[in-house]
DNA sequence: GTGAGTCGCTTGCAAAATGCAAGTGACTTC
DNA sequence: GAAGTCACTTGCATTTTGCAAGCGACTCAC
């Protein structure tokens, strides 16, 4: 997230957002269904506290997710995905098959993630925590 | 590109190979036709010329690209897309289309672009340089 | 009603990646 | 033979990442 809008191609400035090791992974986590900080932190890729609380952050200031307080006293926030955000599941959608096929010991996701759709990932996205 | 296999997740796996700021801004170079290092210096993007010896190495090892000689004396090398490289197409043109609908100031690319198939852009790789 | 536990972060610091500029070796061209 | 070009490499400053510990605001057990 260094340098900003080096060219105007789609490639590129795309990749100022999701370009990094983490933000697609915590999109994932959000699309199968996650809205809290403790659930992003149980994943087996052990994301730590401080990368992911700024992820959230960065995630929030591209307009991807929403945070909403859930609780008050003491304030807890869940975060929900945006249209924006959901709108990125094609894009996972894309890179999962390339690994299925390419990677070796990557595991194969149930159906219905690869069937979803975007708007359902938003609905999912915009329903208050379970 | 710290840490490797976090899990076998498709989406975290995949986001080692793919997961910067670069590796798909070059590969976006050679399914345009690109192949020669000066031509990907010559991207308005200026990736610097560490960076994308780098990269080219790292996607080299990955099975992305691979390094034909070209001239000898001085060796010269092209480099190419493998087919694992040109399967990647795909998720290529998600990030556009996202990017085309979501961020502003994105230059929509030629329609062919869009179109192009992986089986098209791997014979494209595995043409000699023009 | 106090001491341990949980939750959602923040802080500090070391290690790794990135960015910039300059340099280098093997030529080609004037 | 001096000046360029091409494909890198090297050195160093800056930024990002990763790890571990801490912290405030609670809840819950006893």
């Amino acid at each position: 997230m260094t340098k900003k809008n080096r060219s105007g191609c789609p490639i590129a400035s795309g990749l100022e957002i999701v370009g990094d090791r983490w933000t697609l992974v915590i999109l994932r986590d959000m699309l199968t269904g996650k809205s809290k900080y403790a659930d992003f932190l149980d994943s087996p890729e052990k994301i730590t506290t401080n990368i992911l609380a700024s992820r959230l952050s960065q995630m929030e200031e591209n307009g991807l997710v929403s945070r909403r307080e859930y609780q008050t006293n003491p304030k807890r926030y869940s975060y929900h995905l945006t249209p924006k955000g959901a709108d990125l599941l094609p894009l996972v959608q894309s890179l999962t098959r390339w690994s299925n096929v390419h990677l070796s010991h990557t595991w194969t996701p149930p159906a219905y993630f690869m069937e979803m759709t975007p708007q359902q990932a938003a609905e999912a996205g915009a329903k208050p925590p379970a």
